[in-house]
DNA sequence: CGAATGATCGGCT
DNA sequence: GCCGATCATTCGA
């Protein structure tokens, strides 16, 4: 896994941390991590508490159960650590980590920041007067507050130019830590809506629900 | 080509 | 707690 040297500030995670077959395993491995963002010199920063598991062909919930291939999902099928973004309710785009190897749709969203750097930045994208829970607390508005849109779908995560990257700043969080619940807004998945696929770090205050 | 549908959010009752 | 916003995507005719 993650070599202790890989981890501080300024580090990009590279293309192994991202190939784990296990997706809900990688949406363990993900909180804790940082998602940091740089558009024309602005960089944004925040810690990643909250998280949900898609796991590709057999998960109802996923855009790629059954296998589906589209204009829209065909990036869920490359390798990991590409991003996956799309707009959901026409107003909202909800930021992915495609995970495992390529031709396995598996994606984990994102769900949750905790804000850690150009926070100023992040109220003018979200038209907010001052630090609140609203700002990063749930998928739409953290995609808003980090400038993330449906234009940086499959944008490699890894590449030493991406816009959009990954660090790990601090050693993997204790299971102890980690909370599991069902995932939200799946309730038409039937019997997947019942996987306690989304995660969340203890008593972390910028989770999106309880 | 038309119609239905969201992996949500925020304002209002 | 309820409900409307708003549109890319998908599927069926």
């Amino acid at each position: 896994m993650t070599p202790p040297s890989a981890y501080g500030a300024g580090h990009r995670l590279a293309r192994h941390f991202f190939l784990d077959k296990d997706v809900v395993r990688m949406a363990r491995a993900l909180l804790g991590i940082y998602l940091v963002s740089e558009f024309e010199g602005r960089r944004t920063a925040g810690r990643i508490v909250e998280t949900e598991a898609y796991r590709g062909p057999d998960d109802k919930a996923s855009h790629a159960w059954g296998g589906r291939r589209t204009a829209r999902t065909e990036v869920m099928y490359r390798i990991g650590g590409t991003a996956y973004v799309y707009l959901c309710y026409g107003i909202h785009h909800l930021f992915n980590v495609v995970t495992g190897p390529e031709n396995m749709p598996h994606a984990v969203l994102i769900r949750a920041l905790e804000p850690a750097e150009g926070i100023e930045h992040m109220l003018r994208r979200r038209g907010l007067p001052h630090l609140q829970y609203r700002l990063t607390a749930g998928p739409g508005t953290l995609s808003q507050a980090m400038g993330i849109r449906t234009e940086h779908s499959g944008i490699d995560l890894t590449a030493p130019q991406s816009p959009i990257w990954l660090e790990a700043r601090q050693p993997p969080l204790p299971a102890n830590q980690i909370v599991s619940s069902t995932r939200i807004g799946v309730g038409y998945a039937e019997e997947c809506a019942k996987w306690p696929w989304r995660f969340y770090i203890k008593n972390n205050p910028w989770v999106s629900k309880k």
